[in-house]
DNA sequence: CGAAATTTGATAGACGTCTATCAAGACCCG
DNA sequence: CGGGTCTTGATAGACGTCTATCAAATTTCG
């Protein structure tokens, strides 16, 4: 019932322990016949190596370095919230974590900042990526200088960039769409769609897979142009109470950027027997109550915190040498209504 | 940046390696006021023991059982197939995990099992409980034999276990409340409940909160009474085969069980044109193809393999002597439609 | 074949904590 | 104040792995 030791290795292969050593951590100045018989031994054995002593032993630390958007948006305030309590727990193996902010959309200054990191202080980066060239541009620089990188969030498909820890954005869209669908499906009529801005790309996914969802399998309901709400509660009211009250034909709203407290105080507008169904994005204090009050139907989520913990872990393993480690568990969209909130 | 040692509280409150290791071991004879001075230190450097050094050292073994029921209930097997593969996981924080199984529903076995359990060879015990005042005793008495105990999946109320790991199943049963209510909005009528066996406390909260939310928000619709599947896939099959022909006003179906091929089964021998809303418990192979081919519209999920790293996580912690530890994250009612698979 | 180069072994000390033992110091009580 | 009891300190070795160094063994090649 005890695991094997590099000890134990050693004796099964009828080798030292400095060998064993030079094997287990690619040393050079083995012979191959010698690697093989070590490995071997490993094999039969079943060995794994003890990372706790191992990282007690060479006091490996990793340095991380987290960067995100700068910024009102909540969703972002959240994370970095996230990142900096997962910081704290992290510490405790051996991982140290800096927060960098950035102002939001700037990609060259997300750009500078990539490129004034240095190697010898950060081991690895978790960005909330800008989608630009000159972002991909210094992604692949960072990583010839050796730091491994992932997105977090926001991904930038088409970089170096390691590893992305986030949510399909399409996936979001249809699912919202295959949800709101559902919802109206007795009161044909017309839908509508609140757009952010909050990052660029994953809006313009998310409205895909609404659209699709919504196109192929609820023909029925029309799509109205999305309103560009620009993740501005006032804005959003100040547009959705207007097309609520031009289109008395609207029987639902779908959100899928910023502003949730804009799309509640349009519909508290209406008259007593007016039912629209509304779906949103990202659980929060006030979408819960909007939930809780029966202004919301359902909240789109993607759990932030894990999140963090998901790019921690995947740098790790990065720095770790695991050529393409992948997390165990994909972020998923999660669906909250009134009665399944945490 | 280096985090504080023994080493650092012993020099910061002026006493030996010795006393310090007295401290935080409570070991005996150390005098309140030097006990004092060694905890201030402690706590104006913010030490915090390094657990991997700690167990490396005092070569700490977790002995952990995991209690199941025996049986062909799907999700059953896939609990412990999770538990296996968590089991080989655990092993490399020095957590050795047992699996054990007795019949389902038989608080006897499952009594008596507890009941032989060695506290030289068990830490912790982690049980999908079976409701019953024996079972209850048996987990007083092996309290009182100095092993951890906490429930899983299924909870044992008014026992002296010290933590359950599940979900609330009357939140379950409301969540699908609310999403057929709402999913059937536009047609009013009758809407079936497929009961079953499983674990019977779980099934009554189900329902419990299902017709709650059904009555309060969704008044139009009429429930009909459960029909009693026992989890038996031809059985629930034959049924509500049976109910749909009969009734056709019924536009949805609750199956708060096991049993989902039955359902599909039942929902297949409908006439083209006639539409049921459809939502069930447990995502497996089965109903994943369920809800790409649209047989079913939303699945209820609870995902056992978080409640196993959970229930270990938790099993640890008594063990380490945390006076009431709580799971950072609770386990979630999770929401599945076609289009948020993951 | 012999010298040089390569490969292997042996050993010691470190990482942060735990356990055990023994000696020394502080305190108490009669 | 002396003897005994408590309390504290010092020291050594262990856990599993890493790093470094030096010596010994083996291979390679001219």
């Amino acid at each position: 019932m005890t695991r094997p030791t590099i000890h134990d290795v050693a004796r099964v292969a009828g080798v030292s322990l400095s060998t064993v050593d030079r094997v287990l951590n690619d040393r050079e100045g083995v012979r191959e016949k010698t690697r093989s018989r070590v490995m071997s031994a490993i094999n039969s054995l079943g060995f794994e190596r003890n990372i706790a002593a191992a990282n007690l032993s060479r006091k490996r630390r990793y340095r991380l370095c987290f960067i995100l958007p700068d910024g009102q948006n909540s969703f972002m305030r959240v994370l970095e919230e996230d990142v900096a309590e997962e910081a704290a727990a992290a510490l405790r193996d051996f991982t140290v974590i800096e927060t960098r902010k950035v102002p939001a959309f700037d990609a060259g200054a997300l750009a500078e900042l990539l490129r004034s990191l240095d190697p010898e202080s950060v081991d690895g980066v978790a960005m909330v990526a800008t989608d630009a060239t000159i972002v991909r541009i210094a992604v692949r620089e960072l990583r010839a200088r050796g730091v491994a990188v992932v997105t977090l969030v926001s991904d930038l498909p088409g970089s170096e960039k390691q590893g992305f820890v986030g949510i399909d954005n399409v996936q979001a869209g249809r699912t919202a769409g295959s949800l709101l669908g559902r919802f109206c499906r007795g009161r044909t009529g017309r839908i509508a769609m609140v757009s952010g801005s909050m990052l660029l790309r994953d809006h313009a996914e998310r409205r895909l897979g609404f659209e699709q969802v919504l196109r192929s399998e609820f023909p029925d309901q029309t799509i109205i142009a999305p309103l560009e709400g620009l993740d501005d509660k006032d804005r959003v009211r100040d547009q959705l109470a207007e097309r609520l009250a031009q289109d008395p034909d609207i029987v639902g709203v779908y959100s899928l950027g910023a502003g949730n407290r804009g799309v509640a105080e349009a519909l508290s507008g209406l008259p007593a027997g007016r039912d629209v169904s509304v779906v949103v994005h990202e659980l929060t204090r006030f979408s819960r109550e909007a939930l809780l009050d029966g202004s919301f139907d359902a909240v789109l989520h993607q759990n932030s915190r894990r999140e963090v913990q998901g790019a921690i872990e995947l740098l790790r393993r990065l720095l770790d040498g695991e050529p393409q480690p992948a997390l165990s568990e994909p972020i998923r969209v999660e669906i909250y209504m009134r009665d399944n909130l945490p």
